[in-house]
RNA sequence: GGAGGGGUACCCAAGCGGUCAACGGGGGCAGACUGUAAAUCUGACGGCUUCGCCUUCGGAGGUUCGAAUCCUCCCCCCUCCA
């Protein structure tokens, strides 16, 4: 019974509504099914609002299938999308899987967690069972979908390929005889196919258990890596701490509810104290915390804390700084200040470090630089700022070849 | 297969022979104000050893002193008919 309202907390829809506690009540480990497209191949903390319920799973004795698609990867998932997916190659599938599994087991227990490829049944499937499988289904329905419909509605091109997407994922539903599947809000149609298609093959159909979509940094997509307005979870603690200060209030809220293990009294109180007039920053504080705490440790958040507020509340520059080490010499000029920030990488080229430069953007050594041909002395130190955020130390050498 | 519409920078979208590195949004970036928040205001946003040079408007050719704009062929997308 507790393990019921356990699995329920903070889960958007489970289809259908009692069909978790029927599950349940068969005494046995369920089999839950969670896929993932090896697409991205860093983990961000928008996986972890999935991964995290599925630990939640594992914990109460549940077999845990994390689902590789490595076969979907070759259609692309149209899942929100409003143009074609580029197809992976089965190179940038074999790696970005590897990653995925070595970051998954941050969260996930490995010893209790299957890993399965959706190509170990795909591959085996002869174009006569595929067309029987595609015969389980109608365009009628594929097209409901909202993705589907919008495309076709604002005149873009749907491939034949992808309306198959669906299908492939349902079917690794009845491949497995899943009980259970995982998905974000807006796999809840795919989450169904399945449903659909276990009744089709005589299976008992799984339940669909859908999970709110964490938004990013931006605080209006969802977290995304293509977007860049993730926090990644094999990022830096520093980035990990610093990237959390960055959100908005209105959005902190949404990561305390979706990320945070604090019960809903906990946060609610919270919230009230910032009516009373507490600063939010400093809620938000600990919420950074927490989250560095999970994937490092306790020390480490309090360490990137006393940074923060080093470095950007005092403006003292932090110690550890990362130091490049520079060979200068008249060929590569790179004591220039507009090619040094780029050679670090503070810009992208030499034109936008002159604009940067130009807006006032750039310090050595605490100093504006004001002049776009500035040339420092070299051998030499220096701390080199750009925007509010990167900042670093170089040492400037002589080059002798 | 037939008829029509369309492909412009990160996205949307103007331009329809020179004044176009290309109007206007959005977005990202930087500055000011702050709490590395939001909101607001300001500025730049193809590249480059930068007052000049080089490469862009689906692709390849052509016309022209001069093309994103005209012509030819090709590729791709959408709508309707079959």
């Amino acid at each position: 019974m507790n393990q019921l309202e356990e699995l329920k907390r903070g889960v958007e829809e489970i289809l259908p509504e009692d069909g978790l506690a029927q599950k349940l009540k068969l005494g046995r480990p369920l089999r839950v099914k969670a896929g993932f497209d090896p697409t991205a191949p860093d983990l961000h903390l928008g996986h972890t609002v999935l991964i995290q319920k599925l630990r939640q799973f594992q914990d109460l004795g549940h077999e845990v299938i994390f689902l590789i698609g490595d076969f979907t990867g070759l259609i692309g998932d149209p899942t929100g999308k409003n143009i074609t997916r580029k197809p992976l190659t089965e190179n940038e599938i074999n790696v970005n899987a590897k990653t995925y599994t070595e970051q998954v087991f941050k969260i996930l227990d490995p010893k209790l967690t299957r890993i399965e490829f959706n190509n170990s049944w795909m591959s085996k499937l002869s174009p006569h069972d595929f067309i029987k499988l595609t015969a389980k289904y109608t365009l009628a329905r594929m097209i409901e979908r909202d993705d589907f419909s919008k495309r076709m509605r604002e005149e873009q091109s749907i491939h034949l390929h992808e309306i198959l997407y669906p299908l492939v994922q349902g079917y690794g539903s009845v491949a497995l005889s899943a009980d259970v599947e995982l998905g974000g809000t807006d796999q809840k149609f795919n989450l169904l196919v399945g449903r659909h298609l276990q009744q089709a093959y005589g299976q008992d159909p799984q339940i669909a258990m859908t999970l709110p979509l964490l938004e990013g940094l931006d605080g209006v997509n969802k977290m995304s890596k293509s977007l860049d307005n993730y926090i990644g979870i094999d990022e830096h603690p520093k980035d990990m701490f610093g990237k959390v200060m960055s959100i908005s209030d209105e959005l902190m809220w949404r990561y305390f509810e979706l990320l945070s293990r604090k019960t809903i009294n906990e946060i609610n109180q919270l919230k009230a104290e910032v009516q009373n007039g507490k600063n939010p920053r400093d809620i938000k504080f600990e919420l950074a915390k927490e989250i560095v705490t999970r994937f490092f440790d306790a020390g480490e958040a309090k360490l990137q804390h006393e940074n923060f507020i080093k470095q950007f509340q005092k403006g003292i520059i932090p110690e550890n700084l990362e130091t490049y080490k520079i060979y200068v010499d008249e060929k590569n000029q790179l004591n220039l200040i507009c090619f040094l920030i780029k050679h670090i990488g503070f810009s992208v080229g030499t034109s936008e470090g002159r604009r940067l430069i130009s807006q006032g953007a750039v310090s050595v050594g605490g100093e504006r630089v004001t002049d776009i041909n500035l040339a420092l002395d070299y051998p030499g130190e220096y701390i080199i700022k750009v925007g509010k955020k990167k900042i670093c130390k170089v040492q400037l050498k002589k080059n002798q070849n």
